[in-house]
DNA sequence: GCACGGTTGTTACGGATCGTTACGCAGCGT
DNA sequence: ACGCTGCGTAACGATCCGTAACAACCGTGC
């Protein structure tokens, strides 16, 4: 649905078996031989999983993109990251009898499953799995703590160019251009993501447009000036 | 040096080899015949390691009080969590060549160096503890997810709330008193970690003090209306 | 094609919160 | 006693929020 606007189709990554985990490629073709992978798409705003659920595998996102959102008690929402090709879900939920957080499909996706439990006993036989996996989890809480050292330090314009600039980085690693992309979620996630309000968002991306670090049409982004936008953020943070 | 005042005695755990990790016990006394655990000390003030020194092992906190502090290039600071017994400290560098942060003590503290890669060997004959460690890095992050819940969504005094019952509950947890304890930290460190200014704290300090929800006396922290504090902090949210 | 309502994004203005700056005081080690 | 560090208070100002009104886009049905 949703047209793939401004994005070279240059995948660096065409379809084969060995896709980047956040932290080192998981070898899912070895990997299907131990536990059964099956695959599942997801039309956009459909949920991968709701907090609540019995948890029973992880996925790896084969394309698409979607978005985690955690909720406390009293109702507070936030989204807690976004996901896409290559990276993994739900391992914020491992040890929980109950997935966490919601997962969203923010565009049509394909998630491969990994039941949980089996993917533990193919690590006894894949060492490098192991090491993978754990790598793979702490690379998501430097993630994590690199977004609250951001949140907690730079002001609401400065966490809108941090966020872009991480988008960026994110499209260039999937071997898109890292100068011009399609936003995939709206500026109220945007927004709870950053822990701001949306006008908010709004604002700052419109002052972006104003000093012509970025050229912004509803959800196209055009980088003009990345160098601005890094010492804006906080000098060649590329968040991790 | 740091005096233990007004902590109930009676640690649920005395001593004994079999520790509460974040997500469950890990058991030292089983992983020391796979694995060589040295004990080190470190006084208040001193560092457990430094951003940049060559990673080797991950520790867990015996007694002692410590924070991690997390650096971005340009210079920007900020504490990203406290640890006290029976947690994990350094799982946040692992799959790196180098610590991704520093750690310090608060206190008169020891740790247990659990040195890595023998770690992850050990797990291929101890599956339990294979299960263990990625049940702890799982927990660590939905650890980091509730609290980017927070310094998304609540103001100050609500996230000095908060901070408050978090540190209460892990007071109880080790099996001292919730209700009176003693801040380890200064107001930096809190305004740190939650992403405000020191004098903030203060004056949200001062603000429950005041509305009698806890009794304040420097770092001598008396909690009052643990029930008022959790309204404030968002019903319930006991933050794990 | 065109009118329509609903959703999402943009902008402006007033107000609350929190940061900034400055100063005073208590505790502690030298 | 002295200075140092950490903590508390207050006045001021900047940032961000809250509200509201408007504009752009989307899908739908006519």
């Amino acid at each position: 649905m949703n047209a793939i606007v401004a994005q070279t189709p240059v995948p660096a990554y065409a379809g084969g078996q060995r896709l980047m985990a956040s932290a080192g490629p998981i070898d899912v073709e070895q990997l299907s031989r131990h536990v059964q992978v099956a695959r599942r798409k997801l039309a956009s705003g459909q949920h991968a999983y709701r907090a609540g659920q019995p948890f029973h595998a992880i996925y790896l996102v084969h394309a698409g993109f979607l978005k985690t959102c955690d909720l406390s008690e009293d109702g507070r929402e936030r989204v807690t990251s976004f996901r896409m090709r290559g990276e993994l879900v739900g391992v914020e939920s491992i040890g929980l009898a109950h997935y966490a957080c919601d997962v969203v499909a923010l565009d049509d996706s394909e998630i491969w499953e990994l039941p949980y439990p089996p993917v533990l006993h193919a690590c006894l036989q894949m060492p490098e799995l192991q090491s993978r996996l754990t790598a793979a989890l702490a690379e998501e809480i430097r993630n994590d703590r690199a977004w609250m050292l951001a949140l907690g330090t730079l002001t609401a314009e400065q966490r809108v160019a941090a966020f872009l600039l991480d988008m960026a980085e994110r499209h260039l690693r999937l071997g898109f251009s890292p100068r011009h992309f399609l936003l995939r979620m709206g500026r109220a996630d945007i927004a709870s993501f950053l822990g701001l309000k949306h006008e908010t968002v709004t604002r700052a991306l419109s002052r972006l447009d104003r000093l012509e670090c970025i050229e912004v049409r509803r959800r196209d982004i055009c980088v003009l000036d990345a160098e601005g936008l890094r010492r804006m953020a906080g000098q060649g943070a590329t968040l991790h």
